[in-house]
DNA sequence: TTCGTTACCGAAAACGTTTCCGATAGTTTT
DNA sequence: AAAACTATCGGAAACGTTTTCGGTAACGAA
């Protein structure tokens, strides 16, 4: 008969099982209990050295060693030293988890952003990157792919990380806001960029889409383009709005009527614009000119053209947002107004972390991150 | 006279200033005080919404909560309902630094990469994001910039993190991996791409990197080629040794003298190919075939060699490593060896997740995403 | 002396979860 | 009716830090 582990009588009865292990009672010490398994598996687990090992080291206390790493003033120098020693021997490494918890800041900020493959993207995490790691903070990046349920996903899991602050440039596809309005009314600081939401007042940083929009065209228009189509973006997005208003804009200055025959929408995808491209052509009076929002777009424009004989500029002259290096080494080199990505993220960085730093006080306000036109052959006509 | 706060005697004493404050010593009780400051800011914060909140306005404790929260069989169906109700209500969400420092890991692999911007790299980080985002696993992200000492700095920030594992493609400078072995042999989770280490067990996916070179050199050759020049990698590189190998390769089977003079390194940077490239054209016998290691490489000595009015590929033909859009753009047309890095990423992230979950029992193993040769004008010869 | 002060340190709470141990009320079996 | 069992819950420890609050020794000043 086994005996109780606690008052070593043998009135123990059984009493059911309890996750997989019989389970005793014992009448004396009126008590319930387990037989403790000796023979567990020690978990070979690799222990990370803790500010508790070092304390135990030196017979100090996990909150000397705290003070010590943390230059505290109130700790003597001595003490501070042989800490520092001893951390170093022990190749100490802070659990940033726990700081994290601890604190109530994770020095992380969160971005979202639709696609890392497009150039534009990669310059712009790369600006942040630049910026939040020379401020000490890292990053996490989250793709949508586009879809407003990913990105949802998204935001929701970089909140449960616990991130300082968020970067966002919205999908296509969202038209509700909703998921950001939640946190940025509880405080996490929250900056756009490029595909902005204007229902919140977060700081932004944006782009001249008009207004790069309406240089371009007024250059085509220089340039002897009397019919200009435009090969626009999402009518939904905010930015292709803009670059939309940008064109007609600079139509109407000169005179020129807008028609709607002369307008296709794409998604930012690639061979998008083809089809657009085929009914501009096959319509009575083709267009002269075309302008088109999404950088990709106006280059596939520009291998279409090629392949059906089209002389670009003299036939149909060319010009594109956006600047890949594509565009300076494709025949004839396309003439586009250029943007700044690496500008845009690094500023949109700066913005953020300004914000999460000074806690109060936070008044939004909004950049605008200048582009510059650059005209190559696919427009320049010889005068 | 101040009366103490405890015994409520007015027997206190001034005793120094402690943190800013005055501090008292009460004789009869012989205890330390400082008065409390009634009026304290109440800190604005934006209080999250926890398992304890839950748990209070439910009367259960936050156990019971935490195992509705986590489908245990523990519990009342009625219960969890209940549960799960209110923390709907309350727009619960899950603190994750508290849940990962409990459970021991983050569900976050740490990526490390030299250049985000490079298109090859975005495409991996792609096919990382995509793996791991299906498995539940987030992602973070860190650039070396071809740096040794920032790479060291990466890794260790990401192991302060906690993630549950690495993916790493080294820097270019990168020649010792003290860095990656410490946290290796502590049973951290790696696993190389492309940039590898073979000083190390871990886990690789690599590229064909040496079969690549020889095929190109090899089509060069059946295209009549009897000279062809490397613009080769960082020497110190492996990837690059490794291609340098197939080209000799190559040169071998068919018969043809290595020269010394037609090598020229670069450390995968643009600009750095046209001093080779000039050098080449001075001598005595230049050469007919250009193979470029690099893809940026390729592109730019095409730019050279158009503006010198060399004609591609009759007196020199040219085929590089990697296919950007470019490749196909650019006229003529650039013979590649293409690589998959999208493919190569999400291979990578596999490997990595499996053997994070399988803990125990970790094989390293090796995968080789196979090339593909796609020939294109720069380098096909009339017949 | 007796008080006031400084410099330094430890104990314990707190951050938000999960998990380990039991504890209890019923229910079924012997 | 005792014994064995099940289903469900609470308490408390644990994860690794930081931080708050006091306590003590040592020293100078009154």
């Amino acid at each position: 008969m086994e005996k109780c582990s606690k008052c070593g009588e043998t009135t123990l009865i059984r009493s059911g099982f309890i996750r997989g292990k019989q389970r005793f009672f014992c009448k004396s010490c009126e008590s319930y209990m387990t037989i403790p398994n000796p023979s567990q598996i020690p978990s070979k687990k690799k222990h990370q050295t803790t500010i508790i090992d070092i304390a135990k080291v030196l017979g100090v206390s996990p909150s000397t060693v705290s003070r010590a790493l943390n230059d505290s003033s109130e700790i003597n120098e001595f003490t501070r030293q042989e800490i520092l020693r001893v951390a170093q021997e022990l190749d100490y490494r802070p659990n940033l988890l726990a700081q994290s918890l601890n604190r109530g800041e994770t020095h992380t900020i969160g971005v979202v952003i639709p696609d890392i493959q497009r150039p534009f993207f990669a310059g712009v995490l790369a600006g942040i990157q630049e910026v939040a790691s020379s401020a000490g903070y890292r990053v996490m990046i989250c793709q949508s792919n586009e879809s407003h349920a990913t990105e949802t996903l998204n935001v929701q899991a970089l909140v449960s990380s616990q991130v300082d602050g968020l970067l966002i440039s919205h999908s296509i596809e969202t038209n509700s806001f909703e998921h950001i309005k939640l946190h940025f009314n509880r405080g996490l600081p929250i900056v756009h960029f490029d595909r902005i939401c204007t229902e919140i007042d977060t700081s932004k940083v944006i782009q001249e889409d008009f207004n790069g929009a309406f240089q371009l065209v007024e250059h085509l228009i220089q340039q002897g383009c009397k019919r200009i189509a435009i090969c626009a973006g999402p009518a939904d997005l905010l930015i292709s709005q803009n670059r939309f208003e940008g064109y007609k804009a600079a139509l109407a200055k000169y005179g020129i009527p807008f028609d709607e025959a002369l307008v296709h929408h794409t998604n930012f995808k690639a061979g998008e614009s083809l089809s657009g491209l085929e009914r501009w052509l096959a319509l009575p009076q083709p267009p002269d000119g075309v302008f088109a929002v999404h950088h990709a777009n106006a280059v596939e424009i520009m291998v279409a053209l090629k392949q059906r004989n089209i002389t670009i500029p003299e036939t149909i002259a060319l010009a594109g947002f956006g600047d890949d290096q594509i565009a300076s080494l494709i025949e004839p080199s396309l003439t586009v107004f250029h943007l700044f990505p690496f500008k845009i993220g690094a500023t949109a960085a700066k913005m953020l972390i300004n914000q999460i730093i000074e806690k109060e006080n936070r008044e939004a306000s909004q950049i605008t991150i200048q582009g510059e036109l650059i005209v190559r052959n696919s427009s320049l006509r010889k005068p």
